[in-house]
DNA sequence: AACTCGGGGCA
DNA sequence: TGCCCAGAGTT
């Protein structure tokens, strides 16, 4: 089985217990998703989740995060790590949405990564979910766990194995994908405990030991 | 390529 | 108490 054989596999089994996987993420409208996917950053959408659902009340435009004071902004995020930085660039973010984009969230790669704090990452999460988008693959910490364990890439650099994983799937199968690995990475194959006896690829995984 | 940012949950 | 968690920017 080649690479290319072996991703429509992974997706074709993953999609049977993660059945119309998206994010874990609550939003309700696409820079909903741009702010919280910038909060997950290097925590768990569990804690994302809680905040947010006071914060998007509060805060339903870029006009509303731009004009709170940055102080007022931090406060409101206090719960989440790096709340500073994080502040900073969505009060940044927000105002470069209303001066260049209309107050939108662009729905092209290219604009979404110009923005303060907006990478590969979380562009792919937002136009993906939001907007149905498949421009390339969300690469996180699990993703790129995964895809190494898998035997599926070999690189380390995420923007790399972004592009291998680009390489060996169907396009409309990008989104989806990211996706079907966070969740199989969050639930069963754990960086610290995989759990290989119920893991539906332990057949066909070069790591799973059984 | 290594380093910095760092709150909260859980063992 | 100590360790980890849906990354991105800077050096």
């Amino acid at each position: 089985m080649d690479k290319k054989e072996k991703v429509l596999e992974i997706i074709k089994r993953l999609d049977k217990i993660y059945p119309n996987v998206k994010t874990a993420l609550n939003f309700n409208t696409p820079l909903d998703l741009l702010v919280a996917t910038i909060l997950s950053a290097q925590t768990t959408d569990v804690n994302v989740n809680k905040v947010t659902e006071n914060l998007f009340k509060k805060y339903k435009t870029a006009y509303d995060y731009a004009n709170a004071s940055l102080e007022e902004l931090e406060k409101d995020i206090k719960s989440i790590n790096f709340y500073k930085n994080k502040a900073k660039y969505i009060k940044s973010l927000a105002k470069e949405l209303i001066e260049k984009f209309n107050g939108e969230v662009p729905k092209t790669m290219e604009d979404l990564v110009s923005l303060p704090g907006v990478g590969r990452k979380t562009a792919n999460i937002v136009l993906w979910n939001a907007f149905g988008i498949n421009e390339g693959v969300a690469v996180d910490t699990h993703v790129k766990r995964l895809s190494k364990l898998l035997g599926l890439t070999e690189n380390t650099d995420s923007d790399k194995i972004e592009q291998d994983l680009m390489k060996i799937t169907p396009r409309e199968y990008w989104g989806k994908l990211s996706h079907l690995l966070i969740m199989l990475g969050r639930e069963i194959c754990k960086a610290k405990s995989p759990q290989h006896k119920i893991c539906p690829l332990n057949d066909i995984c070069p790591s799973s030991g059984i």
